[in-house]
DNA sequence: GAGTTTGAAACT
DNA sequence: CAGTTTCAAACTC
């Protein structure tokens, strides 16, 4: 085994041994040369023959879906198979989640370092049946897995440019996380390597070492990246670890509860589509949260296969798939999160996924769930916008969602999963419930609709109170691909709602969604961003108040309005719940959140358009009792606030009150809220400011996607000044008009990513 | 529910 | 970059 092979397997391995995951794996626990080279050969086989080709071709993704369903299958059916597959995966991740930086930028390379990891798994050896059935799936799950963009809008994405630190933390706690179980297996080994794919077993043995003599390093290790990426997930697993007696216990029981919930989650929507009886999955799940972390240990020793499979392989892969996933459903994270901090038995999370979930499984994204409600989560990037939308049922996820979307990056579901940690959904739903209570008028708005009583057809006729995260469209020729489709602008794939005609927003066509979304963003990086930019206070205080305090919120672009005076939907910044701004080029405005000349005045900026300011003053107010904005204290038709038409706290009751929020409302607000609760630690680089950078001042620049960065770099060419920029200013021409200087941008380009980009690069 | 209006997006 | 066209949401009846 040694010679030979092992030589295969370097020269394979050679590619990426260069590269910092490849150390990173080593330094964590060296290889056994006697298993990599079964490894070897099956790296050579397959993996960088056929998985890379999957990544490059569009294709690949929609059979990713696919396979991700059957992978997911087996996996949640526990078969054993699906526990090497799951194991193969795992170390995938691995070496992804250590050299996660790269993955932004050489997601090719990575592929091809987790092609190798599925080759493994299938060429080694002369697989029994069951080691061909993983040939098979394995190569589709770990596509699916990084092959897949982020579940399309999603986080995970290896492109995915705005990134997802935090996804990517995740996974890669993940992956260290997966180490252990797996390691904790290796007792079993024996018994697993006739079951489990050899892969399986390579990773296995690599990590036993590593496991029992170095488990504290890896911990800290895995402590350390997650502390570095997202210090509360880190903090999570270490709690985790404290807690349990048996540190390989411990974290094998996160890891059971954080798969379970993802578990329960339908990964894609491909998924849901594919899997042929959703309803299994629920059942999955229940047996998932009924088995006992520490029996389960237990009963690994006793059956390793069963260990292997149920707990290790799937935690594993359901981890680290679910993490990928985070973006898409951060409901559901927010629950294992919850799962995780309570300490409580994970079952009861899971349950309240699975009860939250439809009964089938409510595909995070496109998948139109049969039933009709359940259709708002939506996957990935937009995803977070689909996440707001759900069940009627849930008030309390529903508003959760709406809450932290609005909070945090509504726009951009990617911004907002990848970036918003545990805690901050935490925060948020602690937020939600609250405020739920404690504001009535919550309730009155219809945010959750129930879209199982929408007709097939008029699903367009929204409840006025129907958040924008459900976005439904009814594009005829668009093909539901170009921005004028709400969902795709939103980042999300259409679902059943959807009246949508010849409709290619969904996740059958991910590659042809992918590439046109890449196409538009070439032409406009911002185009995915959130149209509203929404600051709000520090972020520590986003759990409380960040959204009762003001927030000042422009739309990113500004409208463009000659007939409605921006006093109707027609108008964004009106839709946006937000005050028009000297980005604007409206004409009358009489925006009742704010109007042009005010922020003009503000501003100093040019655009005296509007002076009709008595009249429209009046004007205004009467309509904003009319709509009942009033909610706002803040918002101040009359705008005593020049510099911030309307100030929005924007808290999920404010639309609420007429029910009628406006559309972007939701899926626009900033995501400083969420953003500051991370980032606190961090120095605030803002310097204070324009009352909009000081709203603003919470989001770290990490926050800020790479694109939006660069876009928004001084050099990147603002032609905010100018009013008449339409076409892609970025969102800090709403402040750089301003004459004085002004750090804003940052800020603005936060809650801007409202899809992870496609380009890596761009 | 059909038709109109509106303004963003896309195109030239 | 400006003008025009296309598109789909918002609105009206």
């Amino acid at each position: 085994m040694d010679t030979p092979e092992k030589t295969q397997i370097t020269a394979t391995l050679s590619k990426f041994e260069d590269s910092p995951v490849f150390n990173y794996i080593n330094s964590l626990s060296p290889i056994k040369p006697v298993k990599s080279i079964n490894i070897a050969q099956t790296f050579h086989s397959l993996s960088f023959a056929s998985l890379p080709s999957v990544f490059t071709s569009p294709h690949v993704s929609s059979h990713k879906e696919t396979r991700f369903l059957k992978r997911h299958n087996y996996s949640d059916l526990s078969k054993p198979e699906s526990s090497s597959g799951n194991g193969n995966e795992v170390c995938k991740d691995e070496g992804v989640v250590v050299d996660a930086a790269q993955l932004y930028h050489n997601s090719a390379e990575l592929h091809e370092n987790f092609d190798p990891g599925m080759s493994i798994g299938e060429s080694s050896v002369e697989p029994p049946s069951e080691h061909l059935k993983f040939a098979i799936e394995l190569p589709q799950t770990l596509k699916y897995g990084w092959g897949r963009p982020g579940g399309k809008y999603g986080c995970g994405s290896p492109d995915g440019r705005y990134g997802t630190q935090t996804d990517m933390v995740s996974e890669s706690a993940g992956t260290s996380l997966s180490l252990v179980p797996f390691a904790n297996g290796t007792s079993h080994k024996s018994s697993l390597e006739g079951q489990v794919h050899p892969a399986g077993l390579y990773k296995i043995e690599s990590k036993k070492e590593a496991t029992e003599c170095d488990w504290e390093s890896l911990i800290s290790d895995a402590a350390d990246l997650l502390i570095f990426n997202s210090p509360i997930d880190a903090d999570g697993f270490k709690e985790l670890f404290q807690k349990s007696p048996n540190p390989v216990v411990g974290f094998c029981t996160s890891f059971n509860e954080l798969h379970k919930t993802q578990i329960v989650n339908p990964f894609g929507s491909g998924e849901q589509n594919e899997m042929g009886d959703p309803s299994t999955q629920p059942g999955e799940t229940i047996e998932l949260t009924q088995m006992d972390p520490t029996q389960d240990n237990l009963a690994a020793n006793e059956d390793p296969n069963k260990y292997m499979t149920s707990n290790a392989s799937k935690a594993v892969s359901n981890l680290h798939r679910g993490m990928r996933r985070r973006c898409l459903d951060f409901e559901k994270v927010g629950s294992r999160r919850k799962n995780i901090d309570d300490g409580s038995s994970s079952s009861s999370v899971l349950v309240q996924l699975d009860e939250k979930t439809t009964p089938k499984n409510t595909p995070l994204v496109p998948v139109k769930p049969g039933g009709d409600s359940s259709r708002c989560i939506l996957p990935g990037i937009g995803l977070h916008l689909n996440a707001l939308a759900i069940n009627s049922k849930d008030s309390n996820k529903i508003k959760l969602e709406t809450f932290s979307s609005s909070i945090t990056l509504p726009g951009s579901a990617d911004s907002f999963n990848s970036r918003t940690t545990d805690q901050e959904l935490d925060e948020s739903l602690t937020l939600v419930s609250s405020e739920r209570d404690n504001d009535p008028n919550e309730n009155a708005v219809p945010l959750v609709e129930d879209f199982s009583q929408t007709s097939p057809k008029k699903k367009r006729r929204r409840l006025e109170g129907e958040p924008e995260a459900c976005k439904r469209c009814n594009c005829k020729k668009s093909k539901c691909l170009k921005l004028y489709c709400e969902c795709f602008a939103a980042g999300v794939y259409c679902i059943e709602p959807c009246a949508c005609q010849d409709c290619f927003n969904k996740p059958i066509h991910e590659d042809t969604v992918l590439a046109t979304r890449k196409q538009i963003e070439s032409r406009n990086p911002l185009a995915f961003a959130p149209k509203v930019i929404r600051s709000s206070e520090s972020a520590p205080e986003i759990r409380d108040e960040s959204i009762k305090t003001p927030a000042s919120a422009r739309h990113k672009r500004g409208c463009n309005c000659k007939k409605s005076t921006c006093l109707k939907k027609y108008c964004e910044c009106y839709q946006g719940g937000v005050g028009c701004s000297i980005n604007c080029r409206c004409e009358g405005c009489k925006n009742v959140f704010g109007r042009k000349d005010g922020a003009a005045s503000m501003e100093m900026e040019d655009e005296p358009e509007d002076e009709t300011d008595a009249s429209v003053k009046n004007g205004v107010d009467k309509i904003l009792q009319k709509t009942e904005l009033q909610n706002n204290d803040e918002q101040n038709p009359n705008s005593a606030l020049p510099t911030t038409p309307l100030r929005f706290c924007r808290p999920l009751v404010q639309f609420s009150s007429k029910g009628k929020p406006p559309r972007s409302f939701l899926g626009v607000g900033s995501s400083c809220g969420l953003y500051t609760g991370q980032r606190n630690g961090k120095p605030n680089i803002l310097r204070p400011q324009s009352k909009f950078e000081k709203q603003c001042q919470n989001v770290p620049d990490d926050d800020i996607p790479e694109i939006l960065r660069e876009n928004h770099s001084p050099s990147s060419g603002i032609k905010t000044s100018s009013p008449n920029s339409k076409r892609v200013s970025p969102p800090q021409n709403n402040f750089g008009s301003s004459p004085g200087p002004r750090s804003g941008r940052k800020l603005i380009l936060q809650s801007i990513p409202s899809f992870p980009s496609l380009t890596p690069q761009h």
